[in-house]
DNA sequence: GCATTAACCACAG
DNA sequence: CTGTGGTTAATGC
């Protein structure tokens, strides 16, 4: 063990993947795995942040509570990193983050992320792509949010999940329909509405939590026109 | 005006 | 926690 967790780790995330060997011990020392399960709070809004937060694997939620009400800002399945913008950006957490199933997540010193950053390029690089990505996904999804209407917004986290986390067509929805109407900004009603709409016309199967998509075709048409 | 959409309320499983 | 029905408000023909 002496070359530290971090050496050995098999889920990487992609920049730590460009670290050298001596870089990887330093980052093992630095380093602190937590498991979460389902429901535990990995990141809360308002509180200081220290850490950059790595999630080896497992879904989280990440979410804000607005004026209003909740507001869930993405669903992330690791390995991704989770609180670069909060950490850097912001001296207190700007969003909440919770498990919404068995995680595994990695709290990085910040310093040592720093150093690596200004001596490794290759891996500030890859920093910056997943940035950059995270980027591009939000403003897609503020696009969707505002001009498409509930079903289209409700197709687009449907085969959000079915293609980016359960790379499946049948799949355990995570979320409750509150959860799932404060992830497309809708009511718990019409969510609710919605999906018995789409399973009376044959384009899903609901049952409780399980969810089978049966006309993708039409789920993609739906999330395409709004 | 009339239709559509969706939020809010309420109530029942 | 969910599903549904009624009501109401906003918006667009």
């Amino acid at each position: 063990m002496s070359k530290g967790i971090c050496y050995y780790c098999q889920n990487k995330s992609k920049a730590a993947g460009k670290l050298g060997n001596k870089e990887l011990e330093k980052l093992g020392h630095s380093c602190n795995q937590v498991i979460f399960h389902k429901g535990d709070k990995i990141m809360i809004q308002n509180s200081l942040s220290y850490n950059i937060v790595f999630v080896k694997e497992g879904l989280v939620k990440v979410h804000v509570l607005g004026p209003e009400r909740e507001q869930i800002i993405n669903i992330l399945k690791g390995p991704c990193y989770l609180g670069i913008p909060t950490t850097i950006g912001a001296k207190i957490n700007k969003y909440s983050a919770t498990a919404i199933s068995e995680t595994k997540v990695c709290f990085i010193g910040f310093d040592i992320f720093k150093e690596f950053v200004l001596q490794n390029g290759e891996f500030a690089y890859e920093i910056i792509i997943e940035l950059s990505k995270n980027v591009l996904f939000n403003i897609k999804k503020c696009i969707n949010q505002i001009q498409k209407q509930g079903p289209g917004k409700i197709a687009e986290a449907l085969l959000y999940f079915s293609e980016e986390i359960f790379d499946n067509e049948v799949f355990d929805l995570p979320l409750t329909r509150n959860e799932l109407g404060d992830l497309t900004c809708t009511s718990r009603e019409t969510t609710s509405r919605i999906l018995t709409d789409f399973s009376q016309n044959g384009i899903i199967k609901v049952n409780k939590k399980k969810i089978s998509i049966l006309n993708k075709k039409k789920l993609e048409k739906i999330s395409e026109t709004g």
